[in-house]
RNA sequence: GGGGCCGUAGCCCAACUGGCUGAGGCACACGGUUUAGGUCCGUGACAGUGCGAGUUCGAAUCUCGUCGGCCCCA
């Protein structure tokens, strides 16, 4: 091929893209299995929403991504790079309401407006693997999945107060209510009665706790350490009070504290209070109640917050101390963590304490501490101590007590060990269409029937517009040709059921799906997931710290019990990009704090967009775009693509120079290190250098063209990972056929000669007293006496010291001498 | 209230297990190139590492305190 010769006034960014972007597409550079028998790598971004075209944030997180693939793929790994769509959800299906669409049209627009984006921006796709979470052919596997879940028990139905989103008309998972709001539309969430279905996570709690040991140090210590407190384990005991007719068993984790509890508190809002409340306070509860459902979770659990609650009449008999004790009902308890009742011990729980004081109520110390009485200082003391006022348990430690005490009550059969979590079961079923239709059909005969394998999927009905309107009940329901339909077990008449799945479910499984997405006997491919999982690099922002890969972390786990799955983990490393903002706030478009990704790439180009994306900082830290220059890595790319331009025309040669091979193994040698540890942006400071090196060495007289040639088709190489259409140019310029199938993105990572890396000679600081006064070339390999000596017979030395005596010589051979006077 | 992270030039950021008063980029100044204050090439200036103390032969790096910012839990 021929190619038009580069104008050196203007390095046009889209010239090159035009230029290689076809040739690209038709070598088909990126397909795994490329290098079929190489070790495999994994490289996976949290698959986008398509809720427009492709923002600044995904060519961050694109970037770096694509940097890790590029680079295993130069490094002879096999690599699948895949690229996909979490196309179901709300924006889609709110968009259809106002333009009286179906959600697939607005959806798969976006797709292709992104797609082509990601296709422009020269993501390492391999685009045979592509896939689409709204697609029948994968809510099929999705309904099959759901299906699995059912017939373990690990799918369940259950009525209880669950959150429900009044802007969005749906309930929600405990995960997407953030701080109390919505975490999709940030409407404060309201309570509800009503039956749901949920995946039972809480089965998975230990596991999901206890395999993160294999994740320590591959995943960023945060995502970690927020898991752990989602899920938050308690170890303790249950104890059963008997109240009236009743036996109410609470969790604690202070057992030892049992002598403690002068008072005992129920959830408000549980049905519990109700059944436990003396008839005459019961007029006085039911209006403690509507004034607790008037309000949210935080307000409920501030710390400040005067504590408020009924008396109900009623006593609990404490099973260790045979003591009677007041019952309460208040809203500091909630009535979903734990059994929704509490033995309330002030002396040693700042709530009780602050309970005890408003209503007046006994505090009395069980384990000494040494700090003052609670009572009179208003605040609980929680740490270790030795018990009093205890009975036999008197003088025993904390810990010893706990164990005596747990044993006791075992022994009485009022009370047994217990662990407790936070982590709260799954709530799956949203009232919302663009989602996964829930594959169960209702039969007033069978009862619940799942829609049997062999009639998946059950397909979304033909809505669109007004028809997609929430009211509280899915549209679905609304769809009555949809929804009447056939028992598959007894064939008569039968309704299907109305709700989608959270779209959480959907992407809970899509890296396994990635590994032959065509793949129409299953989920999954047995044989590809053997091979491809589990995901080497995963890229995403923190944000789905919890939730999603909470969810994906059970769904592998639960999928590895049913035996379709080796592994137990899906994400062996993870790294969390940082957000793109914009003069310290967030981008926006409400508020007009916006840098628009097109408008970027026309004016810089793909390569200045990409190096500065990742050249800003380390990956993991936010990136302001007002402190960033894009310019400024196109005026560097320029430079590349100029010096590829001059060192490609020099006439070939044979003739070497080591200082210019030196040069160029030091570089290779720290970028490998440097791309491996993800610190690309002090990589890209090093191709600077190089760049800088290569050059001053050419203009220098350009002796030594076989070393140039080399360093510059070593940079090409490895600049390609980061700028890959100005690394393609370069390459070409090189005199490489890229038209044939020479492409720099099929060509070796270069390797360092470590010949080359040694250094013959070292300099060595001199110091004394801690300030250099002299330096001296030395072997790398000088002895310490033989360095001391020299150090101690150096000029500088000799003058700094001026006549002084020398206390002590600290000798780092070959580096470093500090001779301390004395 | 508890726990964690961070603080290097005007700005963004490097610096392996403490060891050459410290990389790269942006912005800036000067010189050359130029019709051009643009591009390019070159040169240069700018920091003693938030502040204070300690440990050490030696501290940006370790310890303590302090100020400031961020995050998680409660």
């Amino acid at each position: 091929m021929t190619t038009p010769p580069l104008e050196r006034e203007a390095y046009d960014p889209h010239t090159v893209q035009d230029r290689w972007l076809p040739v690209w597409d038709r070598l088909d550079l990126y397909r795994a299995g490329r290098a079929a028998g190489a070790e495999k790598k994994y490289v996976l971004d949290m698959f986008p929403y398509p809720s427009g075209d492709l923002h600044m944030g995904h060519a961050e997180a694109w970037a770096i991504a694509d940097v890790v693939a590029r680079y295993w793929m130069r490094r002879g790994f096999d690599v699948l790079h895949p690229p996909g769509w979490d196309s179901f959800g709300l924006p889609a299906e709110n968009a259809a309401i106002k333009r009286g669409e179906h959600p697939a049209t607005w959806t798969y627009a976006n797709i292709e407006v992104q797609a082509e984006s990601f296709r422009r921006y020269a993501i390492a796709f391999d685009w045979s693997k592509r896939l689409h979470t709204s697609d029948p052919e994968y809510y099929r596997w999705t309904q099959w999945l759901f299906t699995r879940f059912l017939e373990r028990g690990l799918a369940y139905r259950k009525s209880s107060a669950v959150n429900w989103c009044p802007q969005d008309q749906t309930v929600l998972a405990n995960e997407q209510v953030v701080q109390g709001a919505c975490e999709r539309c940030g409407a404060v969430v309201t309570k509800r009665e009503l039956t749901q279905r949920f995946f039972k996570v809480t089965d998975y709690a230990d596991r999901l706790l206890d395999d993160m040991e294999q994740l320590k140090g591959s995943w960023p210590d945060r995502v970690l350490l927020m898991q752990k407190n989602w899920i938050g384990r308690s170890v303790g005991a249950h104890v059963d009070f008997v109240v009236g007719s009743e036996t109410v068993t609470v969790f604690t984790t202070r057992p030892d504290t049992l002598y403690g509890a002068t008072f005992f508190v129920v959830a408000a809002d549980a049905p519990l209070a109700l059944s436990l409340c003396a008839p005459d306070r019961l007029a006085a509860l039911e209006a403690y109640r509507e004034q607790v459902a008037a309000a949210t979770d935080i307000e409920r659990q501030a710390t400040d917050r005067p504590k408020t609650g009924v008396d109900l009449g009623a006593r609990a008999l404490n099973p260790v101390t045979g003591e009677q004790v007041p019952v309460y009902a208040a809203d500091y308890v909630l009535a979903d963590y734990g059994t929704g009742a509490i033995m309330a011990v002030p002396a040693h729980d700042q709530r009780d304490l602050d309970f005890a004081r408003a209503f007046d109520l006994p505090v009395r110390v069980v384990v000494d501490t040494g700090a003052e009485d609670p009572a009179v200082t208003g605040v609980a003391t929680a740490g270790d101590g030795v018990l009093v006022n205890s009975g036999p348990y008197d003088g025993l430690r904390k810990d010893e007590a706990i164990e005596r005490i747990v044993a006791d009550l075992e022994a009485r059969g009022a009370g047994t060990g217990a662990v407790n979590y936070r982590l709260r079961d799954w709530l799956l079923s949203r009232q919302r269409f663009w989602g996964t239709p829930i594959p169960v059909v209702h039969c007033d005969g069978c009862g619940l029937v799942p829609v049997p394998d062999d009639q998946l999927p059950v397909v979304l009905p033909d809505l669109r517009g007004d028809a997609l309107r929430p009211a509280g009940t899915s549209p679905l329901a609304g769809a009555t040709e949809w929804v009447n339909t056939t028992c598959p077990t007894c064939g008569g008449a039968a309704t299907r059921d109305t709700d989608t799945m959270d779209t959480f479910v959907d992407s809970a499984w899509y890296f396994l799906r990635f590994c032959n997405p065509d793949y129409l006997d299953g989920p999954f491919d047995p044989e590809a997931v053997r091979q491809w999982m589990p995901v080497d690099q995963y890229v995403g922002g923190v944000e789905h710290a919890i939730l999603h890969l909470l969810y994906a972390r059970f769904f592998t786990k639960a999928l590895h019990d049913m035996g379709l799955l080796d592994v137990t983990e899906p994400f062996s490393a993870l790294m969390n990009q940082g957000q793109v903002i914009l003069n310290g706030s967030a981008m926006s478009k409400t508020t007009g704090n916006l840098v628009n990704l097109g408008d970027e790439l026309s004016r810089f180009g793909v390569d200045a967009v990409r190096l500065t994306m990742v050249f800003a900082g380390p990956p993991e830290d936010d990136i302001d775009w007002a402190d960033v220059s894009p310019s400024g890595a196109v005026k560097y790319l320029a430079r590349v693509a100029r010096l590829g331009e001059d060192v490609g025309s020099l006439p070939l040669s044979d003739v070497r120079d080591v200082a210019v091979d030196k040069v160029v193994a030091k570089t290779v040698d720290e970028v490998t290190r440097l791309v491996e540890v993800h610190r690309l942006n002090v990589a890209v400071a090093r191709f600077m250098e190089l760049t800088s090196a290569l050059r001053k060495a050419h203009d220098a007289g350009a002796v030594g063209v076989a070393s140039l040639r080399d360093g510059v088709e070593a940079l090409a190489v490895m600049l390609g990972c980061f700028a890959p259409y100005t690394a393609e140019e370069v390459w070409s310029r090189l005199g490489h056929d890229v038209d044939g199938g020479d492409s720099v993105h099929a060509s070796t990572w270069p390797s360092a000669d470590p010949l080359l890396l040694v250094e013959e000679t070292v300099t060595c600081v001199v110091q004394v007293a801690g300030k250099v006064r002299d330096r001296l070339e030395v072997a790398p390999d000088i002895g310490e006496d033989e360095l001391r000596a020299l150090a101690l017979a150096s000029d500088g030395v000799v003058k700094a010291l001026d006549g002084r005596a020398v206390k002590v010589a600290i000798v780092r051979a070959p580096k470093l001498v500090n001779v301390v006077p004395a």
